[in-house]
RNA sequence: GGGCGGUUAGCUCAGCUGGUCAGAGCGCCUGCCUUACAAGCAGGAGGUCCCCGGUUCGAGCCCGGGACCGCCCACCA
């Protein structure tokens, strides 16, 4: 425990880590599994990569989920917070490959078995560290149940789910076109591809007609890929090319018949209109071939070099190819035109490199059964995602749901349960009896496994007092950039295979940019390591920095956030060390008002809390976090601890003090949990931790609407009058005579004296040399020696010019027949009182 | 090409179902070591709420059009 009489600061560097421990030797974290989902709360991670490093993105997550996880702890529900990570196929194989690479080795050389060791050497070495990252923020998990996705009973979760929609004709291989990573040597999904721009040369090419009439005309930026081509394709609505189709041309460099065919897709107006077709390594082109009943031809192959049947450029790369073929092409004349295209093309979101249609035998999830319950779940409510703006695009998305490539070609991940022998295909849990079978070498795409994440966590397919108590979660917090690799497969699959949606609510939360607004990235140098964050400001202030920041959009990273969460803690820290040092230790419990301010900080307190409960049920995290600083500084510093500083430190008022200090703390510990601890633990008769204790609770009968509108009468006051003594120049030390002429403050005149510095006099024996508008009236200053008649002449001028508008204005919407007949009573009688009020004032100077 | 979001003080952002809504933090200026906090306290200056129309008694707030910025989806070889 920090020494509270010498130190003027909070230091997290000191404080965090002795906190920390404390927390996890508490066992608070961990919940035994009692009770149902109803009753409990609990959130299941979005897991990190198991490679990985706390970003940014985690760093807010992380914030989200532990305010929500240990604000319902304090609610007393049976909080648990399901914690592990994901063993993320390409990332991790490519990561323990760069370390073989340094080792003068390969996977390959090593062979599958040892490789698969090599991961599990590299995961137990350095798969703890995003965990301990995660303890840095204070994140509650519960540390005593992580997960993994390859753990034993997650695989056996993993394949029971891939050989019942196998069973059920859901899972099936076929030959498809598929997006062929070169990088990984894999093929990936839609989703793991991005589009980036890059400038081609789009080449022209004739391809001669058969009974040589003429010729067609091509244009492709991919001309290597002509060796694969089977038709060519017009569109039957144009004119110019009518005569062609039904008709051959004659493949250059290969010298296959190519049938001329009418096809919608075509594009009259870009190109010749006249489309090579390579139903073999483009997309559309595939399309059109199955429609049409066309050949399939694979030129390039899964090693990115020309296959056999690219002839006479077997084993070229495609680079080399591609010029080999363009300078095939322009030697026979047959190039008819070159010129640079930018186009966007589509990239490996994983190893970055150029993505590769090609047609290849995969395994397929057909998704048209899954995806209605899904939809179902989110549009009417059972799922409710935030902001609603997110309900439409996973809707959307799930609408149009195409088959989901769930093989992988890799070796470090759920090795899909097939065997085969010579025609024969076994799909089952146990290895297939009988000489002769080969395992499928391919694993399941990460995200499969992921999709089973909140009830495979929880032991399913046993059914399990996990599984009852924690099944189904309540939130699902997350970024929107998974809302469909990860979020809508987890309520496909929960539906289908738990028997529930996963979770009643997505957050989805902002992306954090880089203070300039580019994206938050390594490569780019843009990126903030909130562990720096950390270091320098604390957890708390990272935390409610974050959280201040968050909103139903993107935003910037604002450093001044983080250091106001860090002034915060330090508010805190300081204001504890004032009512420590002052008041009566042996003060009973709860709350003693006995004064005016006493019954007004009270009161503001239930608002703080009824406010901050509401806004934590919405997921306005920023208005939360932002709503409790203004209550700290705004309510509690600047004025109630102030205010009390006039008065003897009795037993009442220590009560108060402490009632009112307790409950900050415990309400704002779910946003800064380190400083609150500290603080509580520094509380007289302290008992257990803060992280344990129950949340404050509004109280109804401490609300008083009357002691509210006096101390704001106060607030007025005083801080008019501090405004006239500093425009004026008065010493700040030096108390003015004044008469406080205003209704309102038969029992605060001396609190306003007090803070205003004032010397109040009754009576009405000086002329006032001065006047100062307040609440319910006007303070008048009687010391003519600090008061500049002229300077006031000047006040009092442009104030009458101020009123006489004010009131001009007043007058003119009153005067508007529209305003008086159609605006709300109680809107035109407030007008009319406004107008009285500001006559009045007028009259009086 | 389709969809979504944004444009408010020097900076980053709040502004709920149109009626003291023109705000906060930071920055800036002035004054204070006032017996919790100088990483503090008090006070102050700063804004054609992107532009043009419209609806309304009344418009940052609603409608139409435009400009600029960002994101998502689908993609023309």
């Amino acid at each position: 425990m920090s020494d509270l009489t010498s130190k003027t600061r909070f230091e997290p560097a000191e404080a965090e880590p002795r906190i920390m421990e404390r927390w996890l030797a508490s066992g608070l974290f961990h919940v035994e599994p009692q009770g149902t989902a109803a009753e409990n709360y609990s959130i299941a991670i979005p897991p990190p990569n198991v490679t990985g490093a706390l970003h940014m993105g985690h760093a807010l997550n992380g914030s989200v989920q532990d305010v929500l996880i240990r604000h319902h702890r304090m609610r007393d529900r049976r909080s648990e917070w399901i914690l592990g990570t994901d063993h993320a196929g390409i990332a991790t194989q490519k990561q323990v490959e760069r370390r073989l690479l340094d080792r003068g080795t390969t996977r390959e050389a090593i062979g599958r078995e040892a490789f698969v060791e090599e991961v599990w050497k590299w995961r137990k070495e350095f798969g703890g560290q995003i965990i301990e990252q995660f303890k840095r923020l204070g994140a509650s998990c519960d540390y005593d149940r992580e997960r993994f996705t390859l753990d034993e009973s997650y695989h056996r979760a993993v394949m029971k789910v891939f050989v019942d929609l196998y069973d059920e004709g859901l899972i099936y291989r076929d030959h498809y076109m598929v997006n062929w990573d070169p990088g990984s040597r894999s093929a990936i999904s839609d989703l793991e591809v991005e589009d980036r721009e890059v400038t081609d040369t789009l080449y022209s090419i004739a391809y001669p007609l058969a009974d040589g009439s003429g010729e067609v005309v091509v244009a492709t930026v991919r001309p290597e890929t002509m060796l694969a081509d089977t038709a060519v394709a017009v569109n039957p609505a144009d004119e110019r090319h009518a005569h062609l189709i039904g008709r051959t041309a004659i493949l250059p460099l290969v010298g296959r018949e190519l049938p001329i065919i009418a096809d919608d897709y075509v594009k009259t107006d870009f190109g010749t209109g006249c489309l090579k077709i390579t139903p073999g390594h483009d997309p559309n082109d595939f399309e059109i071939g199955r429609r049409h009943g066309l050949q399939e031809i694979g030129v390039i192959g899964e090693d990115g070099r020309m296959t056999q049947d690219a002839g006479a450029y077997a084993g070229m790369t495609v680079a080399a190819a591609q010029e080999a073929v363009v300078a095939a092409l322009r030697e026979q004349g047959l190039l008819r035109a070159e010129e640079p295209y930018t186009h966007t093309v589509p990239v490996s979101h994983r190893s970055g490199e150029r993505i590769e249609p090609l047609i290849s035998l995969q395994w397929f999830m057909n998704m048209d059964g899954l995806a209605p319950p899904a939809i179902e779940a989110v549009t009417s409510g059972r799922v409710r995602i935030h902001p609603e703006s997110q309900a439409r695009r996973y809707v959307d998305w799930l609408e149009s749901i195409r088959p989901w490539c769930i093989s992988r070609q890799l070796w470090w991940g759920h090795q899909l349960p097939v065997w085969y022998r010579g025609e024969e295909t076994y799909v089952g849990l146990e290895e297939p009896g009988g000489e002769g079978w080969e395992r499928d070498p391919d694993v399941l795409d990460t995200w499969f496994s992921s999709a089973l994440w909140p009830f495979a966590t929880l032991g399913w397919p046993d059914d399990t007092p996990e599984l009852r108590a924690f099944y189904p979660t309540d939130v699902l917090s997350t970024a929107r950039d998974i809302l469909f690799l990860w979020v809508a497969r987890m309520v496909m699959m929960g539906l289908r295979f738990a028997g529930d949606v996963p979770f009643s609510d997505v957050y989805v939360h902002s992306v954090i940019q880089a203070p300039d607004g580019r994206r938050m990235s390594k490569s780019l140098g843009t990126g903030i390591d909130p562990l720096d964050e950390i270091d320098r400001h604390g957890a708390d202030a990272v935390r409610f920095g974050l959280l201040a920041m968050s909103s139903t959009q993107d935003v910037r990273y604002s450093p001044e956030k983080v250091e106001q969460g860090q002034a915060l803690a330090n508010k805190l820290f300081n204001a504890t060390r004032f009512v420590l040092l002052n008041v009566d230790p042996d003060a009973p419990a709860g709350p003693r008002p006995t004064t005016v301010e006493d019954r007004w900080i009270l009161s503001r307190l239930q608002r703080i809390i009824a406010d901050t409960h509401r806004r934590l049920d919405e997921f306005d995290f920023a208005k939360a976090a932002l709503g409790l600083y203004d209550f700290v500084y705004g309510e509690l510093c600047d004025w109630y601890l102030e205010l009390v500083k006039g008065r003897a430190f009795d037993a009442d008022l220590s009560a108060t003090l402490l009632h009112v200090l307790r409950e900050t703390l415990a309400l704002a510990h779910p946003f800064i949990p380190f400083v609150t601890e500290e603080l509580w633990d520094s509380m007289p008769r302290a008992e257990g931790l803060l992280a344990g204790a129950r949340a404050p609770v509004p109280e109804a009968a401490l609300l008083d609407e009357a002691a509210e509108a006096r101390i704001a009468a106060v607030i007025g006051a005083v801080t008019a009058v501090r405004s006239w003594r500093s425009v004026a120049g008065v010493p700040p030390g030096a108390r003015l005579p004044a008469r406080l002429s205003a209704a309102g403050y038969e029992d605060t005149a001396p609190l306003v004296a007090r803070l205003a510095r004032l010397q109040l006099e009754a009576g009405t024996a000086h002329e006032p040399a001065a006047t100062i508008p307040v609440p319910g009236g006007a303070v008048e200053l009687l010391a003519s020696d600090v008061v500049d008649p002229e300077a006031e002449a000047r006040k009092r001028d442009a104030r009458r010019h101020e009123l006489e508008a004010e009131v001009a204005r007043a007058e003119g919407r009153l005067a508007n027949a529209g305003f008086v007949a159609k605006a709300p009573a109680d809107l035109v009688d407030a007008e009319r009182e406004k107008l009285e009020r500001l006559r009045a004032e007028l009259a009086a100077l």
